[in-house]
DNA sequence: ATGAAAGCGCTAACAT
DNA sequence: ATGTTAGCGCTTTCAT
């Protein structure tokens, strides 16, 4: 009981009684066809059931795919659905689908992916970098004419477009504002490993509010935790050392969840928060959560805008667009230091 | 200044001196190569930085792709991502790539993205079903052996597999519990439209654990809201209204979410609540929530062992998986009536 | 161990 | 308005 053949153009040709290349003209509207024979041909179509195998058009036709590509570290992240989200509206006005896969931050499975992509011929190829991934393999295709853009991260070994956030400047934003508020002693709670590119720029941002206002950077108030639970157990540990943090600043939304938890476990409502990236229950809690909020949506048209641009034939030099972070006050960042 | 042409096999066979087909045989490993022919072809791929293009191979050998496509109705939504995940890790271990796309809940780009992964021959398609697409489309496809699964709710105009969750047994057991802790008015916050499946599934099985406790339905204890603020809003009117419930059933996340906000904006803790999908911020909050929690990691993998055992010559009828829900008890749900 | 020819499904280019 | 031929990049089949 073998499955039927898949149906081919020459199925339908067959069954009207015409040529291939009169059926191909039907279907992608090129040349001229009568009305007879469009009609009797889309009859054939439907009744076959026939799917256009794109390989092969796309083979002789010599052109890249209609698709973009775009890897992410993580499916369970929101953010980088947003991102999706922004890449997708802007490349569908230009007639591409966008088509993603997650590296589950494996920088083997990046590789993998990328080389899925890359031999179905895409369009374009976005990446989130994950760490310990290289993009050297890369630039034979992008000297082949095929855009690379990377999102959130820089990527390695390839000079490309890029689209980041404001991450050291939105950073300390945040902390001079948790400072401005009194705070003296305030704590990063970030993402591991340390070397996490967004982690380390939001760390340099950090310090520099601190220098600013003359305060000195403790290390003992810089706390890990790539999971919700690393981060509660972190913050924790720091509220019940001998010289406690009056205020927080979560580098990212696991660690400000894993910052909340740990706070409500330990029934401390009185330490501030502000919060890098905005959070779905950020208004819910009490007090609500003051955020730096980046703009996940317009990472992921920027990044299209670049990549069409690229299509288009723009030949300048490789570019980093920075979106900006906007600081939202809640209440959780204007709690005072207690005296 | 022209992009240079891809690399082909032709170009490496060039290269090295040797015929098209060895440099096709030392890639795919099949006929005998000489160890000294081996090394220079591999050299002259790194060279020349060829991608074998993926289309050409797939048309001529015939099979499907080694892809498996996954159609979801939005990209935000975590629910999805998770999914996506327990998809991924199972079809993996046969080789296969997992490649998404979402129609954000448009019937019409849920359509157009189906016939991308078919025109691309993807090995299975896994579909979200949106709310209005219609799937006999799929038929042919699926008569020529490519496995269809439905996930999260069942496809519409075609007969295929699916997994869903214990929608109505969890809702039911949901709002039992709230029942056994003395509650009797009971508001049901669902999604919109109310003929979607897991909303209806949900709102019967609400009924059920109403009917059991020979409790009046009540209609207008039945909200809508397919956004966190609109299910905010719809909790807020009915906690003024003449006879206000004493505990809510949310039916979703986001209708969870904004149930959330619209106790919170009324300043009402003494509202019980039990959320159907467990949230990120379930434990954090005060008191933390009760949830009829599903698995969607399973749901995921449940789908990709029908598909590959569809595509491992698996012929028997089509079958629905219910992936069963589970009460987590953490408090919203405990409180019990004033009296 | 390697090469030559044919063909997968489709369309560009040239007929008619 | 339609048909024919050739070929996209690869692999199968059959040589050598």
């Amino acid at each position: 009981m073998a499955s039927p053949r898949r149906t081919t153009l020459h199925d339908v040709a067959q069954e009207v009684g015409v040529s291939a290349k009169t059926v191909s003209r039907v279907l992608n509207g090129d040349g001229p066809t009568s009305p007879a024979t469009r009609e009797k041909v889309m009859a054939a179509v439907e009744k076959l059931g026939f799917q256009p195998n794109l390989m092969a058009r796309n083979m002789r036709v010599g052109g890249p795919d209609s698709t973009v590509g775009l890897i992410i570290p993580d499916m369970g992240n929101p953010f980088f659905g947003t991102v999706a989200g922004g890449i997708e509206s802007a490349v569908r006005q230009r007639g591409l689908t966008l088509l993603m896969g997650s590296c589950a931050d494996d920088p083997d499975r990046e590789r993998a992916l990328s080389n899925t992509f890359l031999a179905r011929r895409v369009s374009a190829l976005m990446v989130v970098p994950t760490v310990g991934a290289d993009h050297a393999h890369l630039r034979a295709a992008r000297t082949a004419g095929m855009p690379v853009v990377f999102l959130d991260r820089p990527g390695t070994g390839l000079t490309a477009d890029g689209v980041v956030s404001s991450n050291r400047d939105g950073a300390r934003e945040g902390t001079a504002h948790l400072i401005t508020g009194g705070h003296r002693r305030i704590a990063f709670v970030g993402d591991r490993p340390a070397t996490l590119y967004t982690r380390r720029e939001r760390l340099a941002g950090y310090r520099e509010a601190l220098e600013a206002a003359h305060l000195p950077y403790d290390r003992s108030l810089v706390l890990d935790g790539h999971t919700e639970a690393e981060a509660a157990e972190a913050v924790q540990r720091v509220l019940h050392s001998p010289q406690p943090p009056t205020a927080i600043l979560a580098a990212n939304n696991f660690a400000a969840m894993g910052t909340v938890l740990g706070m409500v476990r330990e029934g401390r409502r009185d330490v501030a928060l502000v919060s890098f990236d905005d959070l779905p229950f950020a208004e819910v809690l009490e007090p609500a959560i003051t955020t730096v909020a980046q703009d996940p949506a317009a990472i992921g048209r920027a990044a299209a805008e670049i990549a069409l641009a690229r299509l288009d034939g723009d030949r300048t030099r490789a570019r980093t667009v920075t979106v900006p972070t906007r600081l939202i006050p809640r209440g959780s960042g204007e709690l005072p230091p207690p005296r």
